[in-house]
DNA sequence: CGTTCTCTTGACCAGCATCAAAATTTGTGG
DNA sequence: CCACAAATTTTGATGCTGGTCAAGAGAACG
Protein backbone atom coordinates (compact mmCIF):
# COMPACT_ATOMS: atom_id res chain seq x y z
CA UNK A 1 0.00 0.00 0.00
CA UNK A 2 1.01 3.67 -0.86
CA UNK A 3 1.56 5.54 2.11
CA UNK A 4 1.28 9.54 1.65
CA UNK A 5 2.94 11.64 4.41
CA UNK A 6 2.77 15.84 4.37
CA UNK A 7 0.29 18.60 3.47
CA UNK A 8 -2.64 17.53 1.32
CA UNK A 9 -2.42 18.59 -2.38
CA UNK A 10 -4.54 21.61 -3.31
CA UNK A 11 -8.00 19.85 -3.78
CA UNK A 12 -7.28 16.35 -2.43
CA UNK A 13 -6.75 15.14 0.88
CA UNK A 14 -5.17 11.73 0.86
CA UNK A 15 -5.46 9.06 3.57
CA UNK A 16 -4.17 5.48 4.72
CA UNK A 17 -6.93 3.01 4.80
CA UNK A 18 -6.78 -1.02 5.95
CA UNK A 19 -6.11 -1.61 2.07
CA UNK A 20 -8.15 -3.45 -0.85
CA UNK A 21 -8.70 -6.58 1.38
CA UNK A 22 -10.74 -4.51 3.61
CA UNK A 23 -12.39 -2.10 1.71
CA UNK A 24 -16.11 -1.87 1.91
CA UNK A 25 -17.05 -0.99 -1.61
CA UNK A 26 -15.09 -3.84 -2.83
CA UNK A 27 -17.95 -6.15 -3.64
CA UNK A 28 -19.92 -2.95 -5.52
CA UNK A 29 -16.93 -2.46 -7.49
CA UNK A 30 -15.11 -3.56 -10.62
CA UNK A 31 -12.15 -4.29 -7.98
CA UNK A 32 -14.60 -7.63 -6.87
CA UNK A 33 -12.54 -9.20 -10.38
CA UNK A 34 -9.82 -8.82 -9.24
CA UNK A 35 -8.87 -12.05 -6.99
CA UNK A 36 -7.42 -11.98 -3.61
CA UNK A 37 -3.81 -13.36 -4.61
CA UNK A 38 -3.04 -9.73 -6.68
CA UNK A 39 -4.61 -7.40 -4.08
CA UNK A 40 -0.97 -6.56 -3.49
CA UNK A 41 -0.54 -5.32 -6.78
CA UNK A 42 -4.22 -3.28 -6.95
CA UNK A 43 -3.03 -1.87 -3.44
CA UNK A 44 0.18 -0.30 -4.76
CA UNK A 45 -1.42 1.35 -7.68
CA UNK A 46 -4.37 2.66 -5.38
CA UNK A 47 -4.12 5.99 -4.41
CA UNK A 48 -6.22 6.54 -1.50
CA UNK A 49 -7.99 10.27 -1.08
CA UNK A 50 -10.67 11.93 0.10
CA UNK A 51 -12.49 15.10 -0.77
CA UNK A 52 -14.66 17.38 1.77
CA UNK A 53 -18.32 18.42 0.61
CA UNK A 54 -17.98 20.44 -2.85
CA UNK A 55 -14.72 20.14 -3.27
CA UNK A 56 -13.90 19.24 -6.75
CA UNK A 57 -11.83 16.37 -7.87
CA UNK A 58 -11.60 17.18 -11.71
CA UNK A 59 -12.85 19.90 -13.90
CA UNK A 60 -14.59 19.75 -17.47
CA UNK A 61 -11.17 20.03 -19.74
CA UNK A 62 -8.68 18.46 -17.63
CA UNK A 63 -6.64 16.03 -19.03
CA UNK A 64 -7.97 12.58 -17.84
CA UNK A 65 -4.51 11.14 -16.13
CA UNK A 66 -6.61 9.07 -13.61
CA UNK A 67 -9.14 7.05 -13.26
CA UNK A 68 -11.16 6.48 -10.28
CA UNK A 69 -12.93 3.98 -7.84
CA UNK A 70 -15.86 5.84 -5.15
CA UNK A 71 -14.90 3.91 -1.79
CA UNK A 72 -17.63 6.03 0.85
CA UNK A 73 -19.81 9.10 0.08
CA UNK A 74 -21.15 10.52 -3.66
CA UNK A 75 -19.99 13.00 -6.06
CA UNK A 76 -22.23 14.57 -8.89
CA UNK A 77 -20.77 15.04 -12.71
CA UNK A 78 -21.81 17.86 -14.54
CA UNK A 79 -21.35 19.91 -17.97
CA UNK A 80 -21.98 23.32 -17.95
CA UNK A 81 -22.81 25.39 -21.56
CA UNK A 82 -20.96 28.02 -22.40
CA UNK A 83 -23.96 30.03 -21.20
CA UNK A 84 -24.53 28.78 -17.91
CA UNK A 85 -26.82 26.10 -18.36
CA UNK A 86 -26.21 23.34 -15.98
CA UNK A 87 -26.52 19.51 -16.83
CA UNK A 88 -25.79 17.24 -14.38
CA UNK A 89 -24.81 14.14 -16.15
CA UNK A 90 -24.89 11.91 -13.01
CA UNK A 91 -24.98 11.24 -9.25
CA UNK A 92 -22.06 8.60 -8.45
CA UNK A 93 -21.99 6.19 -5.56
CA UNK A 94 -19.58 3.64 -3.61
CA UNK A 95 -18.43 1.05 -5.97
CA UNK A 96 -18.69 3.69 -9.05
CA UNK A 97 -15.47 3.45 -12.06
CA UNK A 98 -14.97 6.95 -13.48
CA UNK A 99 -13.24 6.69 -16.60
CA UNK A 100 -14.85 4.57 -19.03
CA UNK A 101 -15.86 7.00 -21.17
CA UNK A 102 -13.00 9.07 -21.20
CA UNK A 103 -10.82 9.97 -24.01
CA UNK A 104 -8.18 12.74 -23.88
CA UNK A 105 -9.71 14.79 -21.77
CA UNK A 106 -12.30 14.75 -18.91
CA UNK A 107 -15.48 16.02 -20.67
CA UNK A 108 -17.29 16.59 -16.84
CA UNK A 109 -16.80 18.39 -13.75
CA UNK A 110 -16.46 16.01 -10.61
CA UNK A 111 -17.29 17.70 -6.87
CA UNK A 112 -18.08 15.74 -3.84
CA UNK A 113 -22.20 16.11 -2.80
CA UNK A 114 -20.88 15.00 1.11
CA UNK A 115 -17.52 13.54 2.40
CA UNK A 116 -16.13 11.46 -0.29
CA UNK A 117 -12.95 8.70 -0.54
CA UNK A 118 -11.63 6.99 -3.57
CA UNK A 119 -8.77 5.26 -5.24
CA UNK A 120 -6.51 6.85 -8.10
CA UNK A 121 -4.87 4.99 -10.27
CA UNK A 122 -2.99 6.52 -13.07
CA UNK A 123 -4.44 5.37 -16.46
CA UNK A 124 -1.69 3.73 -17.94
CA UNK A 125 -0.83 1.64 -14.72
CA UNK A 126 -4.72 0.90 -14.94
CA UNK A 127 -4.30 0.09 -18.90
CA UNK A 128 -1.13 -2.23 -17.67
CA UNK A 129 -3.37 -3.66 -15.00
CA UNK A 130 -6.38 -4.87 -17.31
CA UNK A 131 -3.49 -6.07 -19.76
CA UNK A 132 -2.21 -9.12 -16.87
CA UNK A 133 -5.85 -9.25 -15.07
CA UNK A 134 -8.86 -10.23 -17.83
CA UNK A 135 -11.14 -10.33 -15.67
CA UNK A 136 -10.80 -6.79 -14.85
CA UNK A 137 -11.15 -5.93 -18.32
CA UNK A 138 -14.47 -8.35 -18.76
CA UNK A 139 -15.75 -6.59 -15.40
CA UNK A 140 -15.31 -3.23 -17.23
CA UNK A 141 -16.89 -4.07 -20.47
CA UNK A 142 -20.31 -5.61 -18.23
CA UNK A 143 -19.70 -2.19 -16.16
CA UNK A 144 -19.75 -0.28 -19.59
CA UNK A 145 -22.98 -2.23 -20.27
CA UNK A 146 -24.70 -1.99 -17.58
CA UNK A 147 -24.08 2.15 -17.83
CA UNK A 148 -25.42 2.27 -21.48
CA UNK A 149 -28.68 0.50 -20.74
CA UNK A 150 -29.08 3.08 -17.94
CA UNK A 151 -28.12 5.89 -20.24
CA UNK A 152 -30.61 4.94 -22.85
CA UNK A 153 -33.39 4.92 -20.09
CA UNK A 154 -32.43 8.23 -18.93
CA UNK A 155 -32.65 9.66 -22.48
CA UNK A 156 -36.26 7.99 -22.92
CA UNK A 157 -36.76 10.24 -20.00
CA UNK A 158 -35.82 13.31 -20.69
CA UNK A 159 -36.75 13.01 -24.38
CA UNK A 160 -40.54 11.50 -23.85
CA UNK A 161 -41.31 11.88 -20.14
CA UNK A 162 -43.38 15.07 -18.77
CA UNK A 163 -41.84 16.46 -15.28
CA UNK A 164 -43.72 14.42 -12.72
CA UNK A 165 -43.07 10.87 -14.84
CA UNK A 166 -39.46 11.97 -14.99
CA UNK A 167 -39.60 12.84 -10.60
CA UNK A 168 -41.18 9.72 -10.28
CA UNK A 169 -38.65 7.55 -12.11
CA UNK A 170 -36.18 9.35 -10.33
CA UNK A 171 -37.61 8.89 -7.01
CA UNK A 172 -38.15 4.81 -7.87
CA UNK A 173 -34.25 4.70 -9.10
CA UNK A 174 -32.04 6.58 -7.16
CA UNK A 175 -32.40 3.93 -3.78
CA UNK A 176 -30.64 1.72 -5.92
CA UNK A 177 -27.57 3.51 -6.51
CA UNK A 178 -25.79 3.34 -3.05
CA UNK A 179 -24.90 -0.17 -1.91
CA UNK A 180 -23.48 1.28 1.03
CA UNK A 181 -26.24 2.89 2.54
CA UNK A 182 -29.22 0.59 2.02
CA UNK A 183 -32.43 2.27 2.54
CA UNK A 184 -35.51 0.57 4.27
CA UNK A 185 -38.09 -0.22 1.78
CA UNK A 186 -39.36 2.80 0.18
CA UNK A 187 -36.74 4.84 2.01
CA UNK A 188 -35.68 7.78 -0.24
CA UNK A 189 -32.28 9.66 0.52
CA UNK A 190 -31.66 12.82 -1.57
CA UNK A 191 -28.18 13.99 -1.20
CA UNK A 192 -28.90 16.74 -3.51
CA UNK A 193 -30.10 19.89 -4.06
CA UNK A 194 -33.64 20.77 -5.59
CA UNK A 195 -31.60 22.27 -8.35
CA UNK A 196 -29.27 19.17 -9.14
CA UNK A 197 -31.92 17.15 -9.62
CA UNK A 198 -33.44 19.68 -11.67
CA UNK A 199 -30.37 19.94 -14.20
CA UNK A 200 -29.98 16.12 -13.96
CA UNK A 201 -34.24 15.89 -15.14
CA UNK A 202 -33.82 18.29 -17.85
CA UNK A 203 -36.34 20.57 -14.92
CA UNK A 204 -36.00 24.00 -13.32
CA UNK A 205 -35.70 23.64 -9.82
CA UNK A 206 -38.60 24.87 -9.39
CA UNK A 207 -40.51 22.29 -11.52
CA UNK A 208 -39.37 19.91 -9.47
CA UNK A 209 -40.17 21.11 -5.81
CA UNK A 210 -43.88 21.77 -7.49
CA UNK A 211 -43.66 17.58 -8.95
CA UNK A 212 -42.38 16.86 -5.17
CA UNK A 213 -45.50 18.69 -3.82
CA UNK A 214 -47.80 17.32 -6.00
CA UNK A 215 -46.85 13.63 -5.07
CA UNK A 216 -46.89 14.25 -1.57
CA UNK A 217 -50.65 16.20 -2.45
CA UNK A 218 -51.74 12.73 -4.29
CA UNK A 219 -50.55 10.38 -0.79
CA UNK A 220 -47.88 8.94 -3.09
CA UNK A 221 -44.84 10.33 -1.12
CA UNK A 222 -44.85 11.49 2.77
CA UNK A 223 -41.55 13.91 3.76
CA UNK A 224 -39.64 12.47 6.69
CA UNK A 225 -37.22 14.97 6.86
CA UNK A 226 -36.25 17.36 4.21
CA UNK A 227 -33.83 15.31 2.54
CA UNK A 228 -35.66 11.91 3.33
CA UNK A 229 -38.67 10.60 1.90
CA UNK A 230 -41.08 7.77 1.77
CA UNK A 231 -42.74 6.10 -0.96
CA UNK A 232 -46.33 5.31 0.28
CA UNK A 233 -47.56 3.89 -2.99
CA UNK A 234 -44.89 2.52 -5.29
CA UNK A 235 -46.94 0.66 -7.82
CA UNK A 236 -49.03 4.17 -8.30
CA UNK A 237 -45.59 5.99 -8.37
CA UNK A 238 -44.44 3.07 -10.72
CA UNK A 239 -46.96 3.60 -13.22
CA UNK A 240 -46.56 7.24 -13.24
CA UNK A 241 -42.92 6.69 -13.90
CA UNK A 242 -43.49 4.73 -17.07
CA UNK A 243 -46.29 6.80 -18.17
CA UNK A 244 -49.35 3.99 -18.30
CA UNK A 245 -52.45 6.15 -19.23
CA UNK B 1 -17.90 -19.21 -44.69
CA UNK B 2 -21.28 -20.48 -43.86
CA UNK B 3 -23.38 -21.02 -46.85
CA UNK B 4 -26.90 -21.08 -46.31
CA UNK B 5 -29.27 -21.79 -49.38
CA UNK B 6 -32.79 -22.35 -49.70
CA UNK B 7 -36.13 -19.73 -48.62
CA UNK B 8 -35.60 -16.89 -46.51
CA UNK B 9 -36.98 -17.09 -42.39
CA UNK B 10 -39.76 -15.00 -42.32
CA UNK B 11 -38.42 -11.25 -41.46
CA UNK B 12 -34.35 -11.99 -42.68
CA UNK B 13 -32.71 -13.08 -45.95
CA UNK B 14 -29.34 -14.90 -45.48
CA UNK B 15 -26.82 -14.19 -48.30
CA UNK B 16 -23.35 -15.26 -49.51
CA UNK B 17 -20.77 -12.89 -49.28
CA UNK B 18 -17.06 -12.62 -49.79
CA UNK B 19 -16.09 -13.39 -46.26
CA UNK B 20 -14.85 -10.85 -43.09
CA UNK B 21 -11.60 -10.77 -45.46
CA UNK B 22 -13.50 -9.05 -48.13
CA UNK B 23 -15.82 -6.76 -45.50
CA UNK B 24 -15.98 -3.10 -46.47
CA UNK B 25 -17.15 -2.62 -43.04
CA UNK B 26 -14.06 -4.27 -41.07
CA UNK B 27 -12.01 -1.58 -40.74
CA UNK B 28 -15.14 0.82 -38.94
CA UNK B 29 -16.29 -2.63 -36.77
CA UNK B 30 -14.54 -4.37 -34.14
CA UNK B 31 -13.93 -7.62 -36.39
CA UNK B 32 -10.47 -5.06 -37.67
CA UNK B 33 -9.00 -6.09 -34.08
CA UNK B 34 -9.39 -9.65 -34.88
CA UNK B 35 -6.09 -10.59 -36.65
CA UNK B 36 -6.40 -11.40 -40.50
CA UNK B 37 -5.25 -15.00 -39.55
CA UNK B 38 -8.50 -15.78 -37.08
CA UNK B 39 -10.44 -14.57 -39.84
CA UNK B 40 -12.06 -18.37 -41.07
CA UNK B 41 -13.05 -18.45 -37.11
CA UNK B 42 -14.77 -14.93 -37.59
CA UNK B 43 -16.19 -16.42 -40.77
CA UNK B 44 -17.52 -19.74 -39.56
CA UNK B 45 -19.46 -18.02 -36.63
CA UNK B 46 -20.55 -14.96 -39.20
CA UNK B 47 -24.49 -15.40 -40.50
CA UNK B 48 -24.52 -13.08 -43.31
CA UNK B 49 -28.28 -11.61 -43.70
CA UNK B 50 -29.87 -9.18 -45.03
CA UNK B 51 -32.92 -7.11 -44.72
CA UNK B 52 -35.29 -5.12 -46.52
CA UNK B 53 -36.31 -1.28 -45.65
CA UNK B 54 -38.18 -1.55 -42.97
CA UNK B 55 -38.23 -4.70 -41.71
CA UNK B 56 -37.25 -5.42 -37.76
CA UNK B 57 -34.56 -7.30 -37.45
CA UNK B 58 -35.85 -7.79 -33.29
CA UNK B 59 -38.31 -6.61 -31.34
CA UNK B 60 -38.08 -4.79 -27.23
CA UNK B 61 -38.60 -7.57 -25.51
CA UNK B 62 -37.65 -10.65 -27.58
CA UNK B 63 -34.68 -12.55 -25.73
CA UNK B 64 -31.39 -11.40 -26.82
CA UNK B 65 -29.55 -14.33 -28.63
CA UNK B 66 -27.27 -13.02 -30.51
CA UNK B 67 -25.92 -9.65 -31.38
CA UNK B 68 -24.81 -8.01 -34.57
CA UNK B 69 -22.61 -5.78 -36.93
CA UNK B 70 -23.81 -3.69 -39.67
CA UNK B 71 -22.03 -4.32 -42.83
CA UNK B 72 -23.91 -2.43 -45.23
CA UNK B 73 -27.28 0.10 -45.23
CA UNK B 74 -28.83 1.95 -41.97
CA UNK B 75 -31.17 1.01 -38.64
CA UNK B 76 -32.92 2.78 -36.45
CA UNK B 77 -33.56 1.84 -32.95
CA UNK B 78 -36.39 2.51 -30.73
CA UNK B 79 -38.51 2.11 -27.74
CA UNK B 80 -42.30 2.59 -27.44
CA UNK B 81 -44.03 3.59 -24.15
CA UNK B 82 -47.20 2.43 -22.69
CA UNK B 83 -49.24 4.80 -24.43
CA UNK B 84 -47.95 5.44 -27.43
CA UNK B 85 -44.79 7.69 -26.94
CA UNK B 86 -41.67 6.78 -29.00
CA UNK B 87 -38.42 7.45 -28.68
CA UNK B 88 -35.53 6.61 -31.30
CA UNK B 89 -32.61 5.84 -29.28
CA UNK B 90 -29.82 5.44 -32.23
CA UNK B 91 -29.69 5.14 -36.11
CA UNK B 92 -26.98 2.73 -36.71
CA UNK B 93 -24.75 1.68 -39.98
CA UNK B 94 -21.93 0.13 -41.55
CA UNK B 95 -19.60 -0.74 -38.67
CA UNK B 96 -21.70 -0.55 -35.70
CA UNK B 97 -22.03 -3.36 -32.68
CA UNK B 98 -25.42 -4.17 -31.64
CA UNK B 99 -25.32 -5.76 -28.20
CA UNK B 100 -23.38 -3.89 -25.96
CA UNK B 101 -26.10 -3.01 -23.64
CA UNK B 102 -28.04 -5.99 -23.88
CA UNK B 103 -29.20 -7.90 -20.49
CA UNK B 104 -31.37 -11.06 -21.01
CA UNK B 105 -33.97 -9.01 -23.09
CA UNK B 106 -33.59 -6.49 -26.03
CA UNK B 107 -34.84 -3.13 -24.60
CA UNK B 108 -35.21 -1.38 -28.09
CA UNK B 109 -36.71 -2.55 -31.68
CA UNK B 110 -34.74 -2.37 -34.73
CA UNK B 111 -35.97 -1.90 -37.99
CA UNK B 112 -33.99 -1.39 -41.29
CA UNK B 113 -34.44 2.52 -42.74
CA UNK B 114 -33.35 1.22 -46.13
CA UNK B 115 -31.56 -2.21 -47.66
CA UNK B 116 -29.23 -3.45 -44.69
CA UNK B 117 -26.39 -6.25 -44.62
CA UNK B 118 -25.48 -7.64 -41.11
CA UNK B 119 -23.80 -10.37 -39.75
CA UNK B 120 -25.25 -11.89 -36.54
CA UNK B 121 -23.49 -13.93 -34.29
CA UNK B 122 -24.84 -15.87 -31.59
CA UNK B 123 -23.88 -13.74 -28.08
CA UNK B 124 -21.93 -17.31 -26.37
CA UNK B 125 -20.40 -17.78 -29.30
CA UNK B 126 -19.43 -14.31 -29.50
CA UNK B 127 -18.63 -14.25 -25.75
CA UNK B 128 -16.47 -17.19 -26.40
CA UNK B 129 -14.54 -15.40 -28.82
CA UNK B 130 -13.97 -12.88 -26.79
CA UNK B 131 -12.44 -15.19 -24.48
CA UNK B 132 -9.83 -16.44 -26.81
CA UNK B 133 -9.09 -13.39 -28.99
CA UNK B 134 -8.50 -10.73 -26.06
CA UNK B 135 -8.23 -7.40 -28.62
CA UNK B 136 -11.68 -8.21 -29.68
CA UNK B 137 -12.75 -7.03 -25.65
CA UNK B 138 -10.67 -4.50 -25.78
CA UNK B 139 -12.17 -3.08 -28.64
CA UNK B 140 -15.41 -3.56 -27.54
CA UNK B 141 -14.28 -1.96 -24.39
CA UNK B 142 -13.34 1.15 -26.31
CA UNK B 143 -16.09 0.96 -28.31
CA UNK B 144 -18.95 1.20 -25.24
CA UNK B 145 -16.54 3.95 -23.83
CA UNK B 146 -17.14 6.33 -27.30
CA UNK B 147 -20.80 5.42 -26.98
CA UNK B 148 -20.83 6.30 -23.07
CA UNK B 149 -19.40 9.51 -24.82
CA UNK B 150 -22.10 9.98 -27.36
CA UNK B 151 -24.97 9.15 -24.81
CA UNK B 152 -23.81 11.69 -22.41
CA UNK B 153 -23.92 14.18 -25.25
CA UNK B 154 -26.59 13.73 -26.20
CA UNK B 155 -28.47 14.04 -22.61
CA UNK B 156 -27.01 17.45 -22.47
CA UNK B 157 -28.91 17.79 -25.74
CA UNK B 158 -32.21 16.50 -24.50
CA UNK B 159 -31.99 18.06 -21.51
CA UNK B 160 -30.66 21.26 -21.46
CA UNK B 161 -30.84 22.54 -25.42
CA UNK B 162 -33.68 24.01 -27.01
CA UNK B 163 -35.10 23.12 -30.46
CA UNK B 164 -33.34 24.96 -32.62
CA UNK B 165 -30.51 23.72 -30.81
CA UNK B 166 -30.92 19.94 -31.03
CA UNK B 167 -31.70 20.05 -34.93
CA UNK B 168 -28.20 22.27 -35.63
CA UNK B 169 -26.60 19.65 -33.42
CA UNK B 170 -28.15 16.53 -35.33
CA UNK B 171 -26.90 18.09 -38.85
CA UNK B 172 -23.39 18.61 -37.51
CA UNK B 173 -23.19 14.98 -35.66
CA UNK B 174 -25.04 12.79 -38.15
CA UNK B 175 -22.38 12.88 -41.32
CA UNK B 176 -19.64 11.28 -39.01
CA UNK B 177 -21.94 8.10 -38.63
CA UNK B 178 -21.94 6.28 -41.77
CA UNK B 179 -18.22 5.48 -43.14
CA UNK B 180 -19.07 4.21 -46.28
CA UNK B 181 -20.96 6.43 -47.59
CA UNK B 182 -18.99 9.58 -46.87
CA UNK B 183 -20.34 12.86 -47.84
CA UNK B 184 -18.48 15.69 -49.32
CA UNK B 185 -18.02 18.46 -47.01
CA UNK B 186 -20.96 19.90 -45.65
CA UNK B 187 -23.25 17.19 -47.30
CA UNK B 188 -25.94 15.58 -45.14
CA UNK B 189 -28.17 12.69 -46.22
CA UNK B 190 -31.03 12.09 -43.83
CA UNK B 191 -32.55 8.84 -44.58
CA UNK B 192 -34.61 9.03 -42.15
CA UNK B 193 -38.01 10.71 -41.72
CA UNK B 194 -38.95 13.73 -39.98
CA UNK B 195 -40.70 12.22 -37.47
CA UNK B 196 -37.93 9.83 -36.31
CA UNK B 197 -35.84 12.74 -36.47
CA UNK B 198 -38.41 14.44 -34.03
CA UNK B 199 -38.50 11.01 -31.57
CA UNK B 200 -34.43 11.34 -31.73
CA UNK B 201 -34.40 14.73 -30.43
CA UNK B 202 -37.06 14.67 -27.90
CA UNK B 203 -39.46 17.08 -30.67
CA UNK B 204 -42.23 16.65 -33.03
CA UNK B 205 -41.92 16.43 -36.35
CA UNK B 206 -43.80 20.02 -36.81
CA UNK B 207 -41.23 21.60 -34.36
CA UNK B 208 -38.07 19.78 -36.56
CA UNK B 209 -39.44 21.17 -40.11
CA UNK B 210 -40.09 24.06 -38.93
CA UNK B 211 -36.30 24.63 -37.31
CA UNK B 212 -34.91 23.09 -40.50
CA UNK B 213 -36.91 25.69 -42.48
CA UNK B 214 -35.97 28.33 -39.65
CA UNK B 215 -32.14 27.04 -40.89
CA UNK B 216 -32.83 27.89 -44.70
CA UNK B 217 -33.95 31.31 -44.43
CA UNK B 218 -31.44 32.18 -42.16
CA UNK B 219 -28.98 30.96 -44.98
CA UNK B 220 -27.06 28.19 -42.32
CA UNK B 221 -28.07 25.48 -44.88
CA UNK B 222 -29.35 24.92 -47.96
CA UNK B 223 -31.85 21.50 -49.46
CA UNK B 224 -30.54 20.01 -52.29
CA UNK B 225 -33.45 17.22 -52.54
CA UNK B 226 -35.85 16.65 -49.37
CA UNK B 227 -32.89 14.29 -47.64
CA UNK B 228 -29.90 15.85 -48.97
CA UNK B 229 -28.83 19.26 -47.13
CA UNK B 230 -25.57 21.02 -47.58
CA UNK B 231 -24.27 22.96 -44.51
CA UNK B 232 -23.51 26.67 -45.92
CA UNK B 233 -21.96 27.91 -42.70
CA UNK B 234 -21.02 25.12 -40.76
CA UNK B 235 -19.30 27.68 -37.83
CA UNK B 236 -22.66 29.52 -37.56
CA UNK B 237 -24.24 26.29 -37.17
CA UNK B 238 -21.34 25.08 -34.70
CA UNK B 239 -22.57 28.31 -32.44
CA UNK B 240 -25.66 27.77 -32.56
CA UNK B 241 -25.33 24.30 -31.86
CA UNK B 242 -23.43 24.76 -28.45
CA UNK B 243 -25.56 27.70 -27.47
CA UNK B 244 -23.44 30.23 -27.71
CA UNK B 245 -24.61 33.15 -26.54
C1' DC C 1 -31.58 35.09 17.20
C1' DG C 2 -30.23 36.90 12.92
C1' DT C 3 -28.15 35.94 8.54
C1' DT C 4 -28.00 33.09 4.67
C1' DC C 5 -29.31 29.46 1.89
C1' DT C 6 -32.67 26.40 0.11
C1' DC C 7 -37.21 25.24 -0.74
C1' DT C 8 -42.04 26.31 -1.71
C1' DT C 9 -45.69 28.77 -3.76
C1' DG C 10 -47.83 32.13 -6.81
C1' DA C 11 -48.45 34.99 -11.11
C1' DC C 12 -47.25 35.41 -15.62
C1' DC C 13 -45.04 34.17 -19.99
C1' DA C 14 -42.75 31.61 -23.88
C1' DG C 15 -41.51 27.73 -26.39
C1' DC C 16 -43.01 23.91 -28.10
C1' DA C 17 -47.11 20.69 -28.74
C1' DT C 18 -51.44 20.04 -30.78
C1' DC C 19 -54.77 20.49 -34.24
C1' DA C 20 -55.69 21.54 -38.94
C1' DA C 21 -54.98 22.37 -43.73
C1' DA C 22 -52.18 23.31 -47.75
C1' DA C 23 -48.06 22.10 -50.46
C1' DT C 24 -44.83 18.90 -52.02
C1' DT C 25 -43.06 14.40 -52.92
C1' DT C 26 -43.67 9.54 -53.83
C1' DG C 27 -45.87 5.69 -55.67
C1' DT C 28 -49.11 3.39 -58.99
C1' DG C 29 -51.65 2.20 -62.98
C1' DG C 30 -52.88 3.38 -67.41
C1' DC D 1 -44.90 9.90 -69.55
C1' DC D 2 -48.90 11.49 -67.32
C1' DA D 3 -52.72 11.45 -63.95
C1' DC D 4 -54.25 10.34 -59.70
C1' DA D 5 -53.80 8.62 -54.92
C1' DA D 6 -51.20 8.17 -50.73
C1' DA D 7 -47.74 9.67 -47.83
C1' DT D 8 -44.74 13.12 -46.11
C1' DT D 9 -43.53 17.76 -45.31
C1' DT D 10 -44.52 22.48 -44.61
C1' DT D 11 -47.04 26.19 -42.71
C1' DG D 12 -50.57 28.34 -39.82
C1' DA D 13 -53.63 29.03 -35.56
C1' DT D 14 -54.20 28.01 -30.90
C1' DG D 15 -53.29 25.97 -26.29
C1' DC D 16 -50.68 23.88 -22.51
C1' DT D 17 -46.64 22.46 -20.02
C1' DG D 18 -43.05 23.99 -17.91
C1' DG D 19 -39.90 28.22 -17.58
C1' DT D 20 -39.19 32.83 -15.57
C1' DC D 21 -39.68 36.22 -12.15
C1' DA D 22 -40.79 37.29 -7.52
C1' DA D 23 -42.02 36.86 -2.79
C1' DG D 24 -42.49 34.30 1.37
C1' DA D 25 -41.50 30.09 4.42
C1' DG D 26 -38.35 26.85 6.42
C1' DA D 27 -33.69 25.05 7.55
C1' DA D 28 -28.95 25.55 8.52
C1' DC D 29 -25.20 27.94 10.59
C1' DG D 30 -22.75 31.03 13.21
Amino acid sequence: MLELKGSPPDCAHRRETGGCAFCAARPFSVCASVPDADLDRLDALAEKMSLAADQPLFHEGDPADHVFNITSGSLRLYQLMPDGRRHVAGFLFAGDFIGLATGADYVCTAEAMEPVTLCRFRRSDYAELMTDRRELETALLSRAGHELAAARARMLLLGRKSAIERVASFLLDLPQSDPLRPTGPGQVRLPMTRGEIADYLGLTLETVSRCLSRLKRNGMVRQVTLNDLRVERIEALRDLAEGAT
